[in-house]
DNA sequence: TTTTTCATGACGTTAAGCTGACATCAACCT
DNA sequence: AGGTTGATGTCAGCTTAACGTCATGAAAAA
């Protein structure tokens, strides 16, 4: 699932720089160059970067009213500012800014915060202990356990149970396994899956009968 | 019953907004902008946010005498800098401050970690200090004992040992161990963790065998 | 300065992952 | 019934990329 920032930036160069290094990180970028644009690009972003400064309004007044809308009010922002000043910095966490960047600042650092930002929103809502029955999928641990012994699986192995642990009773083709396990990118036949299926399968009857 | 901090922090600026954050997150707030005030207003606090700077002494110089005191000897205390030198830090820790934070901060790692001050000094049990098996992990002291040995390891090694320590049982990405223990600033190849982390079982595996 | 600590590129090793070939099976058709 | 077809399951080999280690130069500390 590739997540999506939108840059709110009025120039242009630094507006375009975010964008390339974000895309870099994997990232799909929106952008926007005034608060009143940004508003109606909201639907769908998962973090937002948004500098001080804007023609039309200033970035702290514009996550203000952000903050104040429910559907966005837990939503990571990350501010840029030109001036290193006190006051700014205090002023734009005082707003509700997850965290501050000030220019200039290296690319792969932004990226790094950015990627700090997701992370934490989205391992709050994230449920680390799966159970079925006996079978039991610890993301956080990154293992599984069957019968409260630990099951020797592979990466590929843990991800794919875990999928399917976390959607379980419903049936994905294929295809849809291919995009939501191995991502998107990957190009490769669907005999792979089989192959996989019939290692977990081996593994977790090992595991009951032994 | 509402746990009580003092703010000591010349700057209005960031003393309102240390204060709003504090309060947002369920405390009382005391605030002073100088030393001196702050000393007289000590009685029934719970901790100290602590400036660096300060008019009429330095933070530091306050907090001395703050631990001579044996009445507040145990205070918790954050250290807030605008440096993030690595002498200051070590100035501020051997002063006695319990925690240590560089400007800018954002909002939610202040109250984070006066929580966890808070918590620590509270329940006074002192969760700095991290055992797994035969290994002990010592956050006061900065080191780390094996069967009762100090360890002899370096900076990088206690860190990243000592965050593993406090995460035990979780599995964590060369990634973020690069953004958690190195910090997002730092850029660099994640084959960096897999040196230090080779580095770390050759000791550990030492100490066990000698 | 000297000494220690860090970061990184190179390289060998291993096992994880992918794929093609073949076997099996059920459904459907003639 | 026998044959065909398409989907699935399994096996074994090949290819990578993930891992662990070493050595070296850079950076930081003493």
């Amino acid at each position: 699932m590739a997540m999506t920032v939108l840059v709110v930036e009025d120039e242009l160069a630094v507006r375009e720089a975010v964008r390339f290094h974000l895309e870099q990180a994997g990232y799909t970028v929106r952008s926007t160059a005034t608060a009143r644009e940004a508003w109606d690009q909201l639907a769908g972003v998962h973090a937002v970067v948004l500098d001080w400064m804007l023609p039309d309004e200033s970035g702290v007044q514009w996550l203000t009213r952000l903050r104040a809308n429910t559907a966005f009010s837990s939503l990571p922002v990350l501010m840029l500012t030109a001036r290193a000043g006190e006051r700014d910095r205090v002023e734009g966490l005082d707003a509700g800014a997850d965290d501050y960047l000030t220019k200039p600042f290296s690319a792969a650092e932004l990226a790094a915060r950015v990627r700090a930002l997701l992370r934490r929103a989205g391992s709050d809502q994230r449920k680390s202990l799966v159970r079925l029955g006996s079978l039991e999928i610890d993301q956080d641990a990154g293992e599984a356990r069957l019968l409260g012994r630990v099951l020797n699986l592979t990466r590929r192995e843990f991800d794919l149970l875990a999928f399917m642990g976390a959607h379980a009773g419903r049936v994905y083709s294929r295809q849809e396994l291919l995009d939501r396990v191995w991502g998107l990118e990957f190009i490769g036949g669907e005999r792979t899956v089989d192959q996989h299926i019939t290692q977990l399968r081996a593994i977790l009857d090992e595991d009951l009968t032994s």
